[in-house]
RNA sequence: GGGCGCGUAGCUCAGUUGGUUCAGAGCACCUGGUUUACACCCAGGGGGUCAGGGGUUCGAAUCCCUUCGCGCCCACCA
C-alpha cells in the first residue's frame, strides 16, 4: 500500500467520519460499563457554527473521546434549542420580508412559518458540529420543542403551579418594544450611554411658586403622579401637602414626601411616573397613586400622550423638551451619562412595563442547588472563581418572570374561563382543563369553547432547565433504563455567560425532579476573542468562517489551534497561526509516521542504542502520561495537549527517530521496528482525543484492523511505573549531544565530518548511553580519558569533561577565556549557597530535603570548579 | 455603589502548600543548515527589576499592606 507523502485532510476526515457513523462507534446503550455522559449546550437550532461552538465542542469532544477510549460508555447528546426569542425573531424578519405582518397572522399559522423555517435551517449547525470530529450521539439528538420535550416541560409547570410555586401577577416587567414581549432580568444587559439630565418646572397649586425636578425622561411627564420630596429636606418643608401641576396636561398631583429621594442629587426632587419605573411603582403602591401607562406595546405613546400620540419614545423626548422649553418649563439641560437597559437579543431599550405575567418562585428551589455547589460540593466548578459569582446570585435570587408574549415555544397551559382575577385552572389539556374549570367555577355548563388558553408561551430558558433530564426523559419517564444510567451526567461545558440562564437554573431543577445534581463538574471555557482582545461577534465582522477554518487547516488543526492556549475561564485570543501550527504539528506526525513505514526491516541484531533508547522512551512516555492525567483532571486540557505535543514531537521525533534511525539505505532490525511501532500506537492514543482523524488514519495504515480495533475504541494506555534513573541518564546524554552540536556550530565542523571524542568522566556518569552520544554526535571513536586533552575543544556537563581533539586549529586563548568565563560564573554560584548553608537560622529553619539540596548543589560546584581549575592549568 | 479576578519574555500564558537550577513553556525573533520523514523542517541562540512601593521571613513571583493599570459580575438614584 502506498502512503500518500502530503497528507490531505479533507478527503480523511470525511472518510473517517463516515466509518464511524456507520460502525455506531458514537451510539451508546446502557450497559455493565461505567457511563460518562455529557449533554450539549444546545446551540440556537437556526444558528450556525461560531468560534464559540467550536471551541466548546472540541473540548467535549475531547473529553468524552477520552473516556470511550478509557473503556467507558460514553453518551454525548446533541440537539439544539428552540430559542424562541431569537428564531421568533428571525422568522418575524423573513415574513416582513415576503410583506407578511406577524400581527395579521394566527398563532397556527405563524407557527407554521417558523416550523418551515426551523426545518429549513435546523439541522445546519449540528451537520457543522459533524465537520469538527464531534462524536455525538446522533440517534438521540432532541430538540426543545419535540413533543416529548415540550410535554416534560407543560408537566414540571403544572406540577411546579400545583405545588404553589408559579403564579400569576401584576408586575412591573422588562419590556423589549421591538419584539414586543416581556424579559427575564437575565436578559437585560445595561449599557453605559450619554444622555441629558432635564430640569423642569411644576407649579405649585394656588400659587405663583415653582419647584423644579430632574429627569432622564421628560416624555414620561404626562404619566405623571406625584412629586416626591424627602421629609428631611428644609429646602422644601414649606411644599409639604400641597399639590403641583404637570405641565402640558396640567393634571394636578400630590407632593409626597419619601426618604427614598436623595437629597443630593439633582434637584433633591423627584416626579414620581409608576407606570414606567420600577422604584416610581414602589412609591406608587405606598401612597396609593394613580398609574397612567403612557405607552403602547411598541412604545409609541398613547392617548395620554396627548398631541404626541402616535410617536415614538424618543421622538417625543426630543420634542417635548423642546415644547416644555419653549414654554419656559425646561430651565437648564445637563450631560448625564448613565445605564439603560437593553434587550439582549433585538439590542432595543427596554422599557419598564406592567402587566400581568406567570412567575415562578425562586427562593425555596434554590435552598438545595446552594448547598449542593458551596456546602456539599457534589458539584465542581471550574475555575473556581465562579462558586462567586454562583453564590451571589442564588442567595439573591429573584421570582422568575417566565412568560414571554410571543407564539415560538411552549403556550402556557392555563385555561381562562371568566374574566375574574382568579377565572383560571392549568391544566396539560384542554379536556382536563374543562373538568377542573367546571369544578372550580361550579358551572356545569361550561363548555370548551367557553374556555381560552393563555396566549403567552414559556421562556425558552424554562425548557433548557431541564435538558439533562428531558433528553432521557427522565421527567415523563422517571424509572426508565437511560436516566438511571445516565443521570446524573458528568461533565458539562458551556460559558461563563450562561451560568444564570442556564447552568444554576439546570441545578435547581434536577434537584427539584430528580433529587440530584444534574452533573458532577462544570467547566466554564472562556470567551473567543480576536487578536485585539474584541469579542468576536458578527457585528463586528471578526469572527472567521468555521467552516473555511476547517477547510484551510483540517479540523483536527482547528481543534488543536483553539485549545493550545485557552485555559478553563481565561479569554481565548484567536489567531489563525495557532491552526497553522495544529497543521504543522499533525503534518509532523503524519512524517514520522512515513519515516517509520519506510523502513526495511531486517532480521539483525538490535543495536545497543536502540535498545536503550526504547527503554528511555518508555520511561518518558510513562511520565509524561502522568503528567497528562493530571492535567485532565484538573480540566487543564490546553496543558494536557502542549505535554502531549512536546512528546510526540520532541521526545518522539526529534530524539527516539533520531536515534533508532537506521543509516540511510541501511535496514531497521526487526525488535526495534516492532516496538516503535507499538510506540507510535501508545502515542496515537492519547492524541487521539485531540486530533482524531489524522491519529485513526495512522493507525489504520498501520495494520488489518477489524471494525472493533478502530482507533476510536482502542484502549487509553495504561499507567506503569517507570525507572526514573533511565530519564536522568538520558539528561545528561542529552546534555553532552547538546554540547556537541554547539561546539560543531561554533567551530564549523560539519555534521557530516565523524569527529573523535573523549570522556574524562569524573562524575561516574553511566556509560548506558554511549552509544546514543556516538550515534547522535557522529562519533567516529569515543575514549575515556584520566586526564585533560591537549589540542582539543572541550565542554563540560557538571564536572565532566569532554574533549574533541582539533589539532592545531585551536585558539588557545579563545578557550582561555570561555574557560574563565564558566569558572567566574560557578565560583558565584557557590558563594552564594555557601552564604546560605552559613546562615544558621537557614540550615535549622529549612526543612531538611532543602538544606540536601543545597549541599549537593555545593558539592557539585565545588568539583566543577576544580575540573576547570585543571583545565585552565593545563591550557597554560 | 458592592463583589470577584488579573498584571510574569515581543505575544499568549504556566508557576499547586513560600524552599530541588524557580524565573519557565509554546509561538515570534536572531544565527547556521537541502546527507530523501518533514523548510508545515533540523540545530543553536538572545530575551524578563515577576506592574510600582513598603512589610513579614533564614528565604517572596508566591503571604500581608498600599499605589497604579486592566477585565468581569451584580445592583442600579430620578
Amino acid at each position: 500500500m502506498s502512503i500518500p507523502s502530503k497528507y490531505d485532510a479533507s478527503a480523511v476526515e470525511n472518510k473517517w467520519y463516515e466509518y464511524w457513523m456507520a460502525n455506531k462507534y458514537f451510539h451508546s446503550t446502557p450497559d455493565s460499563r461505567e457511563p460518562y455522559t455529557i449533554v450539549i449546550p444546545p446551540p440556537n437550532v437556526t444558528g450556525i457554527l461560531h468560534m464559540g461552538h467550536m471551541l466548546n465542542n472540541t473540548i467535549q469532544d475531547v473529553l468524552v473521546r477520552r473516556a470511550r477510549l478509557q473503556g467507558k460508555n460514553a453518551c454525548w447528546v446533541p440537539g439544539t434549542d428552540h430559542a424562541s426569542i431569537a428564531t421568533e425573531a428571525k422568522v418575524v424578519a423573513k415574513l416582513k420580508e415576503q410583506g407578511i405582518n406577524k400581527n395579521d397572522l394566527t398563532r397556527a399559522e405563524f407557527m407554521a412559518h417558523a416550523w418551515d423555517w426551523t426545518e429549513e435551517y435546523g439541522g445546519v449547525i449540528l451537520d457543522q458540529l459533524k465537520k469538527l470530529g464531534c462524536s455525538c450521539d446522533w440517534d438521540r439528538t432532541k430538540f426543545t420543542m419535540d413533543d416529548d420535550m415540550s410535554a416534560s416541560v407543560i408537566s414540571v409547570f403544572i406540577d411546579l403551579f400545583n405545588k404553589g410555586l408559579i403564579y400569576r401577577g401584576f408586575r412591573m416587567v422588562n419590556w423589549d418594544p421591538q419584539a414586543q414581549t416581556t424579559l427575564s432580568d437575565e436578559e437585560v444587559i445595561y449599557e453605559e450611554r450619554q444622555g441629558n439630565l432635564y430640569y423642569l418646572n411644576y407649579k405649585i397649586q394656588d400659587s405663583d411658586e415653582v419647584i423644579t425636578i430632574a429627569t432622564t425622561r421628560p416624555e414620561t411627564i404626562l404619566g405623571d403622579a406625584a412629586i416626591c420630596i424627602n421629609p428631611n429636606d428644609e429646602r422644601y418643608s414649606h411644599l409639604k401637602g400641597k399639590k403641583a401641576i404637570v405641565p402640558l396636561c396640567n393634571r394636578v398631583i400630590p407632593i409626597i414626601e419619601d426618604e427614598y429621594v436623595d437629597i443630593e442629587f439633582g434637584t433633591g426632587c423627584l416626579k414620581v411616573t409608576p407606570a414606567h419605573d420600577i422604584n416610581d411603582k414602589a412609591l406608587g403602591e405606598k401612597y396609593s397613586l394613580e398609574v397612567i401607562d403612557i405607552f403602547n406595546a411598541d412604545a409609541t405613546l398613547n392617548s395620554f400622550g396627548l398631541h404626541y400620540e402616535g410617536k415614538d419614545r424618543f421622538v417625543v423626548r426630543k420634542e417635548i423638551a423642546k415644547e416644555l422649553e419653549s414654554k419656559g418649563v425646561l430651565i437648564k439641560t445637563e450631560q448625564h451619562t448613565h445605564k439603560v437597559g437593553t434587550s439582549e437579543r433585538t439590542k432595543e431599550v427596554i422599557e419598564p412595563r406592567l402587566s400581568d405575567q406567570w412567575f415562578l418562585k425562586m427562593e425555596t428551589l434554590a435552598q438545595p442547588a446552594i448547598k449542593a455547589v458551596l456546602e456539599d460540593r457534589t458539584i465542581n466548578l471550574f475555575p473556581k472563581k465562579f462558586e462567586n459569582t454562583y453564590r451571589h446570585w442564588m442567595e439573591n435570587i429573584r421570582d422568575w418572570n417566565i412568560s414571554r408574549q410571543l407564539f415560538w415555544g411552549q403556550q402556557i397551559p392555563a385555561y381562562y374561563f371568566g374574566d375574574g382575577k382568579d377565572d383560571f385552572v392549568v391544566a396539560e389539556s384542554i379536556e382536563k382543563a374543562l373538568e377542573l374549570a367546571q369544578k372550580k367555577s361550579g358551572n356545569t355548563a361550561l363548555r370548551v369553547e367557553n374556555l381560552t388558553q393563555d396566549k403567552d408561551v414559556l421562556d425558552t430558558w424554562f425548557s433548557s432547565w431541564l435538558w439533562p433530564m428531558s433528553v432521557f426523559d427522565g421527567i415523563r419517564n422517571p424509572e426508565n433504563e437511560d436516566i438511571k444510567y445516565y443521570y446524573p451526567t458528568n461533565d458539562l461545558v458551556t460559558g461563563p455567560d450562561i451560568l444564570f440562564f442556564w447552568v444554576a437554573r439546570m441545578i435547581v431543577a434536577g434537584h427539584e425532579y430528580k433529587d440530584q445534581k444534574p452533573f458532577n463538574n462544570v467547566y466554564f471555557t472562556g470567551l473567543v476573542r480576536d487578536k485585539q482582545r474584541r469579542k468576536m461577534s458578527k457585528s463586528l465582522g471578526n469572527s472567521p468562517d468555521a467552516l473555511k477554518l476547517i477547510d484551510d487547516f483540517g479540523a483536527d488543526g482547528v481543534r488543536v489551534g483553539l485549545l493550545l492556549s485557552s485555559a478553563a475561564g481565561n479569554d481565548l485570543m484567536f489567531d489563525e497561526a495557532l491552526c497553522q501550527q495544529g497543521k504543522a504539528f499533525g503534518n509532523k506526525i503524519w512524517n514520522a509516521f512515513r519515516l517509520i513505514e519506510g523502513w526495511e526491516v531486517a532480521d539483525i541484531e538490535q543495536p545497543a542504542y536502540a535498545l536503550t533508547a526504547i527503554n528511555w522512551y518508555q520511561a518518558k512516555f510513562q511520565k509524561a502520561l502522568l503528567e497528562i492525567e493530571d492535567h485532565f483532571s484538573k480540566y487543564r486540557l490546553s496543558d494536557a495537549l502542549m505535554t502531549t505535543y512536546k512528546l510526540l514531537w520532541d521526545d518522539f521525533c526529534s530524539w527516539l527517530l533520531e536515534m533508532v534511525k537506521p543509516a540511510y539505505g541501511a535496514p531497521i532490525d526487526k525488535k526495534t521496528y516492532d516496538a516503535v511501532v507499538v510506540i507510535l500506537e501508545s502515542n496515537l492514543k492519547i492524541l487521539h482525543p485531540f486530533m482524531p482523524f489524522l491519529t485513526e488514519e495512522i493507525w489504520q495504515y498501520l495494520d488489518e484492523r477489524s471494525p472493533e480495533q478502530a482507533l476510536i475504541v482502542a484502549s487509553w494506555p495504561e499507567a506503569k511505573s517507570y525507572d526514573q534513573s533511565l530519564l536522568e541518564g538520558f539528561e545528561f546524554a542529552a546534555e553532552v549531544v547538546s554540547g556537541i552540536r554547539t561546539i560543531r556550530k561554533e567551530k564549523n565542523i560539519a555534521f557530516k565530518n565523524t569527529i573523535e571524542f573523549l570522556v574524562l568522566n569524573n562524575e561516574s556518569q553511566t556509560k548506558d548511553f554511549d552509544a546514543i552520544i556516538l550515534k547522535l554526535g557522529n562519533i567516529s571513536e569515543l575514549t575515556y580519558t584520566t586526564k585533560a586533552v591537549e589540542n582539543a575543544l572541550s565542554f563540560r556537563v557538571k564536572s565532566n569533561e569532554y574533549f574533541i581533539p582539533a589539532n592545531d586549529t585551536i585558539d588557545v586563548a579563545a578557550e582561555l577565556l570561555k574557560l574563565e568565563e564558566e569558572l567566574n560564573y560557578t565560583e558565584g554560584f557557590l558563594k552564594s549557597v555557601q552564604k546560605k548553608l552559613s546562615n544558621e537560622r537557614f540550615v535549622s529553619g529549612a526543612p531538611e530535603q532543602v538544606v540536601a539540596s543545597e549541599k549537593k548543589k555545593e558539592a557539585d560546584a565545588m568539583a566543577k570548579i576544580e575540573t576547570l581549575k585543571a583545565s585552565l592549568k593545563n591550557l597554560k
